[in-house]
RNA sequence: GGGCCAUUAGCUCAGUUGGUUAGAGCAUCCGCCUUUUAAGCGGAGUGUCGAAGGUUCGAGUCCUUCAUGGCCCA
Protein backbone atom coordinates (compact mmCIF):
# COMPACT_ATOMS: atom_id res chain seq x y z
CA UNK A 1 0.00 0.00 0.00
CA UNK A 2 3.09 2.58 -0.25
CA UNK A 3 1.70 3.90 -3.45
CA UNK A 4 -0.09 7.21 -3.26
CA UNK A 5 -1.82 6.63 -6.64
CA UNK A 6 -4.71 5.57 -5.98
CA UNK A 7 -6.25 1.34 -5.54
CA UNK A 8 -4.73 -0.94 -8.35
CA UNK A 9 -7.21 -3.99 -8.61
CA UNK A 10 -4.22 -5.94 -10.89
CA UNK A 11 -1.27 -5.25 -8.50
CA UNK A 12 -3.44 -6.62 -5.54
CA UNK A 13 -4.57 -9.95 -7.74
CA UNK A 14 -1.22 -9.82 -9.26
CA UNK A 15 0.22 -10.12 -5.29
CA UNK A 16 -2.39 -13.32 -4.22
CA UNK A 17 -1.20 -15.15 -7.84
CA UNK A 18 2.57 -14.42 -6.10
CA UNK A 19 1.49 -16.05 -2.47
CA UNK A 20 -0.64 -18.76 -4.10
CA UNK A 21 3.05 -19.81 -5.89
CA UNK A 22 4.88 -19.27 -2.95
CA UNK A 23 2.30 -21.79 -1.50
CA UNK A 24 3.34 -23.76 -4.27
CA UNK A 25 0.09 -23.49 -6.44
CA UNK A 26 0.62 -22.56 -9.92
CA UNK A 27 -2.96 -21.74 -10.77
CA UNK A 28 -1.28 -21.74 -14.82
CA UNK A 29 0.18 -25.03 -14.38
CA UNK A 30 -2.68 -27.72 -14.81
CA UNK A 31 -3.80 -28.36 -18.79
CA UNK A 32 -6.91 -30.44 -18.17
CA UNK A 33 -9.40 -30.85 -15.58
CA UNK A 34 -12.24 -33.83 -15.68
CA UNK A 35 -15.12 -32.16 -14.91
CA UNK A 36 -17.98 -34.86 -14.20
CA UNK A 37 -21.01 -32.72 -14.70
CA UNK A 38 -21.87 -29.09 -15.88
CA UNK A 39 -24.04 -27.52 -13.50
CA UNK A 40 -27.52 -27.85 -15.34
CA UNK A 41 -27.07 -31.34 -15.27
CA UNK A 42 -26.44 -31.19 -11.37
CA UNK A 43 -29.11 -29.12 -11.27
CA UNK A 44 -31.67 -31.42 -12.89
CA UNK A 45 -30.46 -34.40 -11.59
CA UNK A 46 -31.32 -33.64 -7.99
CA UNK A 47 -32.26 -35.40 -5.96
CA UNK A 48 -31.67 -38.97 -7.12
CA UNK A 49 -28.11 -38.03 -7.40
CA UNK A 50 -28.19 -36.20 -4.11
CA UNK A 51 -24.98 -37.58 -2.51
CA UNK A 52 -23.13 -38.13 -5.36
CA UNK A 53 -19.54 -37.48 -6.01
CA UNK A 54 -19.00 -34.80 -8.48
CA UNK A 55 -16.07 -32.39 -9.97
CA UNK A 56 -17.62 -29.18 -11.88
CA UNK A 57 -15.35 -26.53 -13.36
CA UNK A 58 -15.89 -22.80 -14.33
CA UNK A 59 -15.49 -19.29 -13.27
CA UNK A 60 -16.03 -18.28 -9.73
CA UNK A 61 -18.58 -15.29 -10.35
CA UNK A 62 -19.19 -14.68 -5.95
CA UNK A 63 -17.61 -15.35 -2.96
CA UNK A 64 -19.06 -14.92 0.55
CA UNK A 65 -17.23 -16.09 3.08
CA UNK A 66 -17.69 -17.15 6.47
CA UNK A 67 -14.86 -17.17 8.85
CA UNK A 68 -13.87 -20.97 8.67
CA UNK A 69 -16.35 -21.74 5.85
CA UNK A 70 -17.14 -20.12 2.43
CA UNK A 71 -20.05 -20.07 -0.57
CA UNK A 72 -18.78 -19.93 -4.04
CA UNK A 73 -20.78 -19.14 -6.99
CA UNK A 74 -19.67 -21.06 -9.93
CA UNK A 75 -20.53 -20.52 -13.77
CA UNK A 76 -19.98 -22.93 -16.11
CA UNK A 77 -21.54 -22.98 -19.94
CA UNK A 78 -24.61 -24.56 -19.28
CA UNK A 79 -25.39 -21.75 -15.58
CA UNK A 80 -24.67 -21.72 -12.31
CA UNK A 81 -24.06 -23.66 -9.19
CA UNK A 82 -22.94 -23.18 -5.38
CA UNK A 83 -20.56 -24.95 -3.66
CA UNK A 84 -19.64 -24.65 -0.63
CA UNK A 85 -16.34 -24.81 1.37
CA UNK A 86 -15.94 -25.56 4.94
CA UNK A 87 -12.44 -25.83 7.20
CA UNK A 88 -12.93 -29.13 8.64
CA UNK A 89 -14.08 -30.92 5.28
CA UNK A 90 -11.35 -29.58 3.09
CA UNK A 91 -8.41 -29.31 5.69
CA UNK A 92 -6.74 -26.19 6.63
CA UNK A 93 -3.97 -25.79 3.74
CA UNK A 94 -6.60 -26.90 1.42
CA UNK A 95 -9.13 -24.06 2.62
CA UNK A 96 -6.32 -21.35 3.16
CA UNK A 97 -6.24 -21.29 -0.37
CA UNK A 98 -9.62 -19.67 -0.73
CA UNK A 99 -7.92 -16.46 0.85
CA UNK A 100 -6.02 -15.53 -2.75
CA UNK A 101 -9.64 -16.50 -4.39
CA UNK A 102 -11.06 -13.74 -6.67
CA UNK A 103 -14.28 -13.11 -8.51
CA UNK A 104 -13.47 -13.79 -12.03
CA UNK A 105 -10.80 -16.77 -11.30
CA UNK A 106 -11.63 -20.10 -13.04
CA UNK A 107 -11.44 -23.33 -10.25
CA UNK A 108 -12.51 -27.07 -10.47
CA UNK A 109 -14.36 -28.47 -7.69
CA UNK A 110 -14.61 -32.12 -6.09
CA UNK A 111 -16.81 -32.53 -3.96
CA UNK A 112 -20.39 -34.20 -2.84
CA UNK A 113 -24.01 -32.91 -4.29
CA UNK A 114 -26.05 -31.81 -1.34
CA UNK A 115 -28.63 -29.78 -0.49
CA UNK A 116 -28.36 -26.35 1.65
CA UNK A 117 -30.24 -25.20 4.48
CA UNK A 118 -32.32 -22.89 2.45
CA UNK A 119 -32.85 -25.54 -0.06
CA UNK A 120 -30.02 -24.44 -2.61
CA UNK A 121 -28.44 -27.55 -4.54
CA UNK A 122 -24.36 -27.20 -4.49
CA UNK A 123 -21.69 -29.06 -3.85
CA UNK A 124 -19.87 -29.52 -0.54
CA UNK A 125 -16.26 -28.94 -1.86
CA UNK A 126 -13.75 -31.80 -0.79
CA UNK A 127 -10.98 -30.09 -2.61
CA UNK A 128 -10.65 -27.17 -5.01
CA UNK A 129 -8.12 -26.73 -7.82
CA UNK A 130 -7.51 -23.65 -9.52
CA UNK A 131 -7.53 -23.63 -12.85
CA UNK A 132 -6.60 -20.43 -14.01
CA UNK A 133 -6.33 -16.54 -11.70
CA UNK A 134 -7.97 -13.55 -12.91
CA UNK A 135 -5.69 -10.31 -12.82
CA UNK A 136 -8.29 -8.27 -13.82
CA UNK A 137 -11.91 -7.45 -12.51
CA UNK A 138 -15.15 -8.61 -13.95
CA UNK A 139 -17.46 -5.58 -14.91
CA UNK A 140 -19.72 -4.73 -11.17
CA UNK A 141 -22.27 -7.82 -11.39
CA UNK A 142 -25.42 -5.68 -9.96
CA UNK A 143 -25.92 -3.51 -13.18
CA UNK A 144 -23.86 -5.67 -15.81
CA UNK A 145 -21.25 -4.09 -18.23
CA UNK A 146 -23.38 -1.02 -19.51
CA UNK A 147 -20.57 0.92 -21.53
CA UNK A 148 -21.94 0.28 -24.93
CA UNK A 149 -18.15 0.96 -26.26
CA UNK A 150 -16.22 -1.37 -23.96
CA UNK A 151 -19.16 -3.96 -24.96
CA UNK A 152 -18.14 -4.65 -28.41
CA UNK A 153 -14.75 -4.13 -27.88
CA UNK A 154 -14.29 -6.41 -24.82
CA UNK A 155 -17.18 -8.37 -26.11
CA UNK A 156 -15.94 -11.41 -23.81
CA UNK A 157 -16.84 -9.00 -21.03
CA UNK A 158 -20.41 -8.43 -22.29
CA UNK A 159 -20.83 -12.64 -22.78
CA UNK A 160 -19.98 -12.93 -19.19
CA UNK A 161 -21.55 -9.81 -17.30
CA UNK A 162 -24.96 -9.93 -19.54
CA UNK A 163 -26.55 -13.19 -19.87
CA UNK A 164 -29.14 -12.11 -22.49
CA UNK A 165 -25.82 -11.24 -25.04
CA UNK A 166 -25.26 -14.90 -25.12
CA UNK A 167 -28.79 -15.79 -25.52
CA UNK A 168 -28.46 -13.35 -28.96
CA UNK A 169 -25.52 -15.20 -30.48
CA UNK A 170 -26.60 -19.07 -29.15
CA UNK A 171 -29.67 -17.84 -31.53
CA UNK A 172 -28.07 -16.66 -34.09
CA UNK A 173 -25.85 -20.36 -34.74
CA UNK A 174 -29.10 -21.94 -34.27
CA UNK A 175 -30.54 -19.37 -37.14
CA UNK A 176 -27.34 -20.41 -39.40
CA UNK A 177 -28.14 -24.35 -38.41
CA UNK A 178 -32.00 -24.25 -39.50
CA UNK A 179 -30.88 -22.72 -42.59
CA UNK A 180 -28.00 -25.28 -43.42
CA UNK A 181 -30.39 -28.07 -42.54
CA UNK A 182 -33.18 -26.27 -44.83
CA UNK A 183 -30.75 -26.02 -47.91
CA UNK A 184 -29.67 -29.27 -47.22
CA UNK A 185 -32.93 -30.78 -47.31
CA UNK A 186 -33.35 -29.28 -51.05
CA UNK A 187 -30.49 -30.78 -52.44
CA UNK A 188 -28.53 -27.51 -52.35
CA UNK A 189 -24.67 -27.42 -52.30
CA UNK A 190 -22.73 -25.25 -49.52
CA UNK A 191 -19.64 -23.73 -51.48
CA UNK A 192 -16.63 -21.20 -50.64
CA UNK A 193 -16.32 -18.26 -53.62
CA UNK A 194 -13.35 -16.53 -53.25
CA UNK A 195 -13.13 -13.35 -51.33
CA UNK A 196 -10.01 -11.72 -53.12
CA UNK A 197 -10.99 -10.70 -56.35
CA UNK A 198 -9.57 -8.20 -58.70
CA UNK A 199 -12.90 -7.17 -59.68
CA UNK A 200 -15.12 -6.81 -56.83
CA UNK A 201 -18.53 -7.15 -59.05
CA UNK A 202 -22.14 -8.44 -58.09
CA UNK A 203 -23.91 -5.13 -56.77
CA UNK A 204 -22.79 -1.58 -56.40
CA UNK A 205 -20.44 -0.41 -53.57
CA UNK A 206 -17.10 0.71 -52.85
CA UNK A 207 -14.69 -2.11 -52.38
CA UNK A 208 -12.06 -2.41 -49.77
CA UNK A 209 -8.73 -2.11 -51.51
CA UNK A 210 -5.86 -4.41 -50.72
CA UNK A 211 -2.46 -5.87 -52.35
CA UNK A 212 -1.20 -9.29 -53.23
CA UNK A 213 2.96 -9.35 -53.10
CA UNK A 214 3.87 -11.85 -54.71
CA UNK A 215 2.21 -11.31 -58.02
CA UNK A 216 2.25 -6.99 -57.37
CA UNK A 217 -1.45 -7.39 -57.98
CA UNK A 218 -4.00 -5.18 -56.95
CA UNK A 219 -6.96 -7.34 -55.01
CA UNK A 220 -10.44 -5.92 -53.75
CA UNK A 221 -12.71 -7.87 -50.83
CA UNK A 222 -15.98 -8.89 -52.46
CA UNK A 223 -18.71 -6.87 -52.44
CA UNK A 224 -21.29 -9.78 -52.90
CA UNK A 225 -21.36 -13.49 -54.21
CA UNK A 226 -23.31 -12.97 -56.70
CA UNK A 227 -20.88 -13.56 -60.14
CA UNK A 228 -19.16 -16.19 -58.59
CA UNK A 229 -21.93 -18.57 -57.60
CA UNK A 230 -23.43 -18.21 -61.40
CA UNK A 231 -20.41 -19.42 -62.38
CA UNK A 232 -20.93 -22.55 -60.63
CA UNK A 233 -24.45 -22.60 -61.88
CA UNK A 234 -22.42 -22.57 -65.56
CA UNK A 235 -20.46 -25.08 -64.55
CA UNK A 236 -23.16 -27.92 -63.63
CA UNK A 237 -23.89 -27.13 -60.04
CA UNK A 238 -27.85 -26.82 -60.13
CA UNK A 239 -28.23 -25.89 -56.68
CA UNK A 240 -25.54 -24.30 -54.70
CA UNK A 241 -25.26 -21.70 -51.84
CA UNK A 242 -22.73 -19.81 -49.66
CA UNK A 243 -23.34 -17.92 -46.43
CA UNK A 244 -20.16 -15.76 -46.25
CA UNK A 245 -18.43 -12.50 -45.12
CA UNK A 246 -19.13 -9.55 -47.79
CA UNK A 247 -17.27 -6.29 -47.34
CA UNK A 248 -18.31 -2.76 -48.33
CA UNK A 249 -16.05 0.45 -47.78
CA UNK A 250 -19.02 2.32 -46.73
CA UNK A 251 -20.11 4.08 -43.53
CA UNK A 252 -21.47 2.51 -39.95
CA UNK A 253 -24.64 3.07 -38.28
CA UNK A 254 -27.25 0.85 -36.72
CA UNK A 255 -27.99 -0.74 -39.96
CA UNK A 256 -24.32 -1.02 -41.52
CA UNK A 257 -21.11 -2.66 -40.76
CA UNK A 258 -18.28 -2.78 -43.27
CA UNK A 259 -18.07 -6.42 -43.08
CA UNK A 260 -21.64 -8.53 -42.61
CA UNK A 261 -22.91 -11.73 -43.84
CA UNK A 262 -25.01 -12.80 -46.60
CA UNK A 263 -26.97 -15.97 -47.68
CA UNK A 264 -26.46 -16.26 -51.36
CA UNK A 265 -28.09 -18.80 -53.32
CA UNK A 266 -28.90 -19.81 -57.02
CA UNK A 267 -31.18 -22.72 -58.04
CA UNK A 268 -31.36 -23.54 -61.78
CA UNK A 269 -34.60 -24.32 -63.99
CA UNK A 270 -36.40 -22.46 -61.36
CA UNK A 271 -37.14 -18.36 -61.17
CA UNK A 272 -38.09 -15.45 -58.96
CA UNK A 273 -41.40 -16.91 -58.22
CA UNK A 274 -39.97 -20.29 -57.47
CA UNK A 275 -37.12 -17.96 -55.27
CA UNK A 276 -40.21 -16.50 -53.52
CA UNK A 277 -41.48 -19.42 -52.33
CA UNK A 278 -38.45 -20.65 -51.00
CA UNK A 279 -37.96 -17.78 -48.95
CA UNK A 280 -41.88 -18.09 -47.67
CA UNK A 281 -41.11 -21.41 -46.05
CA UNK A 282 -37.51 -20.59 -45.16
CA UNK A 283 -38.82 -17.68 -43.47
CA UNK A 284 -42.18 -19.23 -41.69
CA UNK A 285 -40.27 -22.73 -40.97
CA UNK A 286 -37.31 -20.58 -39.03
CA UNK A 287 -39.95 -18.55 -37.37
CA UNK A 288 -41.57 -21.30 -36.32
CA UNK A 289 -38.65 -23.42 -35.23
CA UNK A 290 -37.93 -20.41 -32.86
CA UNK A 291 -41.15 -19.56 -31.65
CA UNK A 292 -42.77 -22.23 -31.97
CA UNK A 293 -45.16 -20.24 -34.77
CA UNK A 294 -44.13 -18.41 -37.57
CA UNK A 295 -45.22 -14.74 -35.92
CA UNK A 296 -42.39 -12.84 -33.77
CA UNK A 297 -42.07 -9.60 -31.69
CA UNK A 298 -40.19 -7.48 -33.47
CA UNK A 299 -39.34 -3.52 -31.65
CA UNK A 300 -42.61 -3.63 -30.58
CA UNK A 301 -44.02 -4.54 -33.66
CA UNK A 302 -46.07 -8.01 -34.13
CA UNK A 303 -44.46 -9.49 -37.16
CA UNK A 304 -46.83 -12.70 -39.33
CA UNK A 305 -44.49 -15.03 -41.48
CA UNK A 306 -47.33 -17.18 -42.13
CA UNK A 307 -46.93 -17.82 -45.97
CA UNK A 308 -47.73 -16.46 -48.47
CA UNK A 309 -46.53 -13.00 -48.15
CA UNK A 310 -48.20 -10.19 -49.26
CA UNK A 311 -47.02 -9.01 -53.05
CA UNK A 312 -46.79 -5.32 -53.92
CA UNK A 313 -45.84 -4.20 -57.12
CA UNK A 314 -43.54 -1.36 -57.24
CA UNK A 315 -44.92 0.67 -60.51
CA UNK A 316 -48.27 0.33 -59.21
CA UNK A 317 -47.69 1.25 -55.07
CA UNK A 318 -45.37 4.52 -56.49
CA UNK A 319 -48.80 5.19 -59.21
CA UNK A 320 -51.21 4.97 -55.99
CA UNK A 321 -48.76 7.13 -53.49
CA UNK A 322 -47.79 10.32 -56.00
CA UNK A 323 -49.95 9.71 -59.41
CA UNK A 324 -46.59 9.14 -61.28
CA UNK A 325 -45.73 6.60 -63.63
CA UNK A 326 -42.47 5.15 -64.35
CA UNK A 327 -42.68 6.28 -67.91
CA UNK A 328 -43.56 9.82 -66.69
CA UNK A 329 -39.93 10.27 -64.95
CA UNK A 330 -37.82 9.57 -68.43
CA UNK A 331 -34.78 12.02 -67.70
CA UNK A 332 -32.34 12.58 -64.44
CA UNK A 333 -34.34 16.15 -64.50
CA UNK A 334 -37.36 14.34 -64.16
CA UNK A 335 -36.79 12.40 -61.64
CA UNK A 336 -34.87 14.90 -59.62
CA UNK A 337 -37.89 17.14 -60.10
CA UNK A 338 -40.05 14.80 -58.41
CA UNK A 339 -38.28 13.74 -55.78
CA UNK A 340 -37.90 17.90 -54.73
CA UNK A 341 -41.79 17.76 -55.47
CA UNK A 342 -42.07 15.07 -52.73
CA UNK A 343 -39.41 16.72 -50.46
CA UNK A 344 -36.79 14.47 -50.65
CA UNK A 345 -33.85 16.05 -50.99
CA UNK A 346 -31.00 14.09 -52.20
CA UNK A 347 -27.51 14.38 -54.07
CA UNK A 348 -27.81 16.19 -56.96
CA UNK A 349 -25.14 14.03 -58.96
CA UNK A 350 -27.28 11.06 -58.70
CA UNK A 351 -28.94 9.77 -62.10
CA UNK A 352 -32.54 9.11 -62.90
CA UNK A 353 -32.57 5.34 -61.63
CA UNK A 354 -30.59 5.94 -58.37
CA UNK A 355 -32.95 8.90 -57.63
CA UNK A 356 -36.25 6.45 -58.49
CA UNK A 357 -34.66 3.97 -55.88
CA UNK A 358 -34.35 6.64 -52.90
CA UNK A 359 -37.80 7.64 -53.79
CA UNK A 360 -39.30 4.13 -53.50
CA UNK A 361 -37.41 3.95 -50.36
CA UNK A 362 -38.68 7.03 -48.80
CA UNK A 363 -42.49 6.39 -50.26
CA UNK A 364 -43.22 2.83 -49.97
CA UNK A 365 -40.51 0.76 -48.00
CA UNK A 366 -41.00 2.25 -44.81
CA UNK A 367 -45.21 1.14 -45.04
CA UNK A 368 -43.89 -2.44 -45.63
CA UNK A 369 -44.18 -3.68 -42.16
CA UNK A 370 -45.13 -7.04 -42.20
CA UNK A 371 -43.50 -9.50 -44.07
CA UNK A 372 -44.20 -8.24 -47.87
CA UNK A 373 -42.79 -9.31 -51.76
CA UNK A 374 -42.10 -5.58 -53.25
CA UNK A 375 -41.32 -6.69 -57.05
CA UNK A 376 -41.57 -5.55 -60.94
CA UNK A 377 -38.48 -3.24 -60.26
CA UNK A 378 -37.35 -1.40 -63.38
CA UNK A 379 -34.49 -2.63 -65.83
CA UNK A 380 -31.90 0.11 -64.98
CA UNK A 381 -31.60 -0.30 -61.07
CA UNK A 382 -31.24 -3.97 -61.37
CA UNK A 383 -28.91 -5.21 -63.99
CA UNK A 384 -28.83 -8.54 -63.54
CA UNK A 385 -32.17 -9.48 -63.38
CA UNK A 386 -33.62 -10.79 -66.69
CA UNK A 387 -36.86 -8.75 -67.94
CA UNK A 388 -40.61 -8.82 -67.65
CA UNK A 389 -42.00 -10.61 -70.48
CA UNK A 390 -44.77 -8.57 -70.46
CA UNK A 391 -42.59 -4.95 -69.72
CA UNK A 392 -39.19 -5.28 -70.79
CA UNK A 393 -38.99 -2.34 -68.85
CA UNK A 394 -39.19 -4.16 -65.58
CA UNK A 395 -37.58 -6.93 -64.40
CA UNK A 396 -38.48 -10.42 -62.76
CA UNK A 397 -37.04 -9.19 -59.25
CA UNK A 398 -38.51 -8.86 -55.91
CA UNK A 399 -36.94 -7.66 -52.45
CA UNK A 400 -38.62 -8.96 -49.30
CA UNK A 401 -39.08 -5.99 -46.59
CA UNK A 402 -40.29 -6.81 -43.20
CA UNK A 403 -40.38 -4.04 -40.71
CA UNK A 404 -39.51 -1.58 -43.45
CA UNK A 405 -36.25 -2.88 -43.99
CA UNK A 406 -34.84 -4.78 -46.91
CA UNK A 407 -34.10 -8.02 -45.70
CA UNK A 408 -33.56 -10.30 -49.38
CA UNK A 409 -33.46 -9.43 -52.96
CA UNK A 410 -33.93 -11.99 -55.67
CA UNK A 411 -34.14 -12.27 -59.21
CA UNK A 412 -34.53 -14.45 -62.09
CA UNK A 413 -31.12 -14.24 -63.03
CA UNK A 414 -30.20 -12.63 -66.36
CA UNK A 415 -28.83 -15.64 -68.41
CA UNK A 416 -28.80 -13.08 -71.90
CA UNK A 417 -24.77 -12.91 -72.13
CA UNK A 418 -25.62 -10.30 -75.06
CA UNK A 419 -28.08 -8.13 -72.88
CA UNK A 420 -25.63 -8.63 -70.00
CA UNK A 421 -23.21 -7.03 -71.74
CA UNK A 422 -25.23 -4.19 -72.92
CA UNK A 423 -26.09 -3.20 -69.40
CA UNK A 424 -22.47 -3.83 -67.89
CA UNK A 425 -21.34 -1.57 -70.70
CA UNK A 426 -24.02 1.26 -69.24
CA UNK A 427 -23.15 0.97 -66.16
CA UNK A 428 -19.86 1.63 -67.59
CA UNK A 429 -20.90 5.21 -68.20
CA UNK A 430 -21.77 5.80 -64.80
CA UNK A 431 -18.24 4.58 -63.77
CA UNK A 432 -16.60 6.86 -66.33
CA UNK A 433 -19.37 9.41 -64.65
CA UNK A 434 -17.91 9.25 -61.38
CA UNK A 435 -19.47 6.77 -59.89
CA UNK A 436 -17.27 4.86 -58.27
CA UNK A 437 -19.96 2.04 -56.70
CA UNK A 438 -20.44 0.77 -59.95
CA UNK A 439 -17.30 -2.44 -60.51
CA UNK A 440 -15.53 -2.41 -63.74
CA UNK A 441 -16.78 -4.71 -66.22
CA UNK A 442 -16.16 -8.65 -65.71
CA UNK A 443 -15.00 -9.82 -68.72
CA UNK A 444 -14.57 -13.01 -67.18
CA UNK A 445 -18.02 -13.63 -65.69
CA UNK A 446 -19.26 -12.89 -68.99
CA UNK A 447 -17.93 -15.51 -71.02
CA UNK A 448 -18.90 -17.64 -68.64
CA UNK A 449 -22.45 -16.81 -69.38
CA UNK A 450 -21.74 -17.14 -72.77
CA UNK A 451 -20.96 -20.92 -72.41
CA UNK A 452 -25.11 -20.82 -71.21
CA UNK A 453 -26.14 -20.55 -68.42
CA UNK A 454 -29.29 -22.58 -67.75
CA UNK A 455 -32.92 -20.55 -66.36
CA UNK A 456 -32.24 -19.45 -63.06
CA UNK A 457 -33.52 -17.93 -59.69
CA UNK A 458 -31.16 -16.04 -57.12
CA UNK A 459 -31.35 -14.95 -54.10
CA UNK A 460 -29.42 -12.69 -51.97
CA UNK A 461 -30.44 -12.72 -47.69
CA UNK A 462 -28.84 -10.34 -45.10
CA UNK A 463 -28.22 -12.75 -42.28
CA UNK A 464 -26.66 -10.19 -39.66
CA UNK A 465 -30.15 -8.40 -40.41
CA UNK A 466 -32.55 -11.69 -40.08
CA UNK A 467 -30.60 -11.93 -36.89
CA UNK A 468 -31.65 -8.77 -35.74
CA UNK A 469 -35.48 -9.44 -35.83
CA UNK A 470 -35.07 -13.23 -34.53
CA UNK A 471 -33.53 -12.07 -31.47
CA UNK A 472 -35.49 -8.39 -31.16
CA UNK A 473 -32.17 -6.42 -31.67
CA UNK A 474 -32.31 -2.79 -32.55
CA UNK A 475 -28.69 -2.94 -33.62
CA UNK A 476 -26.47 -5.01 -36.05
CA UNK A 477 -23.19 -4.35 -33.34
CA UNK A 478 -26.08 -6.65 -31.19
CA UNK A 479 -25.68 -9.50 -33.53
CA UNK A 480 -21.60 -9.26 -34.82
CA UNK A 481 -19.49 -10.23 -31.93
CA UNK A 482 -17.09 -8.50 -32.49
CA UNK A 483 -17.96 -5.06 -34.69
CA UNK A 484 -15.99 -3.19 -36.68
CA UNK A 485 -14.63 -0.19 -34.30
CA UNK A 486 -11.89 2.39 -34.41
CA UNK A 487 -9.31 1.05 -32.46
CA UNK A 488 -8.66 2.91 -29.13
CA UNK A 489 -5.56 5.51 -29.66
CA UNK A 490 -2.18 4.08 -28.14
CA UNK A 491 -3.60 3.07 -24.42
CA UNK A 492 -0.96 2.66 -21.93
CA UNK A 493 -0.33 -1.00 -21.05
CA UNK A 494 -1.01 -1.71 -17.22
CA UNK A 495 1.44 -4.17 -16.89
CA UNK A 496 4.32 -1.75 -17.43
CA UNK A 497 4.50 -0.72 -13.84
CA UNK A 498 5.68 -3.99 -12.80
C1' G B 1 -20.37 14.59 -44.08
C1' G B 2 -24.38 17.52 -40.78
C1' G B 3 -27.37 18.02 -36.05
C1' C B 4 -28.29 16.57 -30.97
C1' C B 5 -26.63 13.90 -26.58
C1' A B 6 -23.01 11.43 -23.46
C1' U B 7 -17.87 10.97 -21.26
C1' U B 8 -16.94 12.18 -13.08
C1' A B 9 -13.53 6.34 -8.37
C1' G B 10 -12.12 -0.46 -10.86
C1' C B 11 -17.95 -0.76 -12.22
C1' U B 12 -23.01 1.75 -12.20
C1' C B 13 -24.17 6.68 -11.37
C1' A B 14 -25.34 11.72 -8.40
C1' G B 15 -23.09 16.54 -8.44
C1' U B 16 -27.85 22.95 -7.41
C1' U B 17 -27.61 29.97 -10.69
C1' G B 18 -19.72 28.95 -11.42
C1' G B 19 -18.02 29.19 -4.78
C1' U B 20 -14.76 25.66 0.94
C1' U B 21 -11.39 19.64 0.93
C1' A B 22 -16.06 16.28 -5.65
C1' G B 23 -20.14 12.24 -3.40
C1' A B 24 -23.26 7.31 -3.12
C1' G B 25 -23.83 2.06 -3.94
C1' C B 26 -21.10 -2.06 -5.53
C1' A B 27 -16.13 -3.76 -5.82
C1' U B 28 -11.32 -3.56 -3.13
C1' C B 29 -8.28 -3.75 1.63
C1' C B 30 -8.28 -4.91 7.30
C1' G B 31 -11.06 -7.34 11.48
C1' C B 32 -15.26 -10.79 13.15
C1' C B 33 -18.32 -14.74 11.45
C1' U B 34 -19.01 -22.96 9.60
C1' U B 35 -25.73 -23.43 5.43
C1' U B 36 -25.07 -18.00 2.81
C1' U B 37 -26.91 -16.27 -1.80
C1' A B 38 -27.52 -8.25 -3.66
C1' A B 39 -24.83 -12.84 3.21
C1' G B 40 -24.16 -9.81 7.57
C1' C B 41 -21.49 -6.55 11.26
C1' G B 42 -17.28 -2.98 12.30
C1' G B 43 -13.28 -0.10 10.10
C1' A B 44 -10.17 1.98 5.83
C1' G B 45 -8.39 3.76 1.15
C1' U B 46 -9.83 5.33 -3.61
C1' G B 47 -10.21 10.58 -8.64
C1' U B 48 -5.37 14.04 -14.66
C1' C B 49 -13.97 15.16 -13.45
C1' G B 50 -12.43 12.16 -21.81
C1' A B 51 -7.96 15.61 -23.90
C1' A B 52 -6.00 20.52 -24.95
C1' G B 53 -6.79 25.62 -24.82
C1' G B 54 -9.79 29.94 -23.11
C1' U B 55 -13.15 33.25 -19.90
C1' U B 56 -13.11 34.22 -14.48
C1' C B 57 -10.79 36.23 -8.10
C1' G B 58 -12.54 31.06 -8.59
C1' A B 59 -14.41 25.90 -13.65
C1' G B 60 -16.68 19.00 -12.83
C1' U B 61 -20.16 23.25 -14.05
C1' C B 62 -19.43 28.55 -19.04
C1' C B 63 -16.82 29.05 -24.25
C1' U B 64 -13.61 26.85 -28.36
C1' U B 65 -11.18 22.80 -30.61
C1' C B 66 -10.21 17.66 -30.59
C1' A B 67 -11.13 12.27 -29.30
C1' U B 68 -14.50 8.16 -28.57
C1' G B 69 -19.43 6.36 -28.38
C1' G B 70 -24.91 6.74 -28.96
C1' C B 71 -29.34 8.62 -31.55
C1' C B 72 -31.27 11.18 -35.87
C1' C B 73 -30.34 12.91 -40.91
C1' A B 74 -27.45 12.54 -45.72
Amino acid sequence: MGEDAGYDPRAVRMEKLARLREEGVDPYQPSSYAATARSVEILAGFPQNDGAAVRIAGRVMAVRRHGRAAFIDIRDESGRIQSHLREDVMGERQFRLIDWLDVGDIVGVEGIIFQTRRGEISVQAQWMTYLSKSLRELPEKRHGLKDVDLRYRQRYLDLIANPEVREVFTTRTRILDFIRQFLRARNFMEVETPVLLPIAGGTEARPFATHHNALDLGLNLRIALELHLKRLIVGGFDRVYEIGRVFRNEGISTRHNPEFTMLELYQAYTDFEGIMELVESLLSGLVSHLFGRPVLTYQGETLDFSPPFARVDMGLRLYEKTGVRWQDVATTADAQAFARQLGIALDARLDRSQVLDKIVGHVIEPELVQPTFLWHHPVDISPLAKRDPANPQLTERFELFVAGRELANAFSELNDPLDQRQRFLSQQQQRLAGNDEVPPLDEDFLAALEHGMPPTGGLGLGIDRLVMLMTDSPSIRDVILFPTMRPVPAASDPGESD
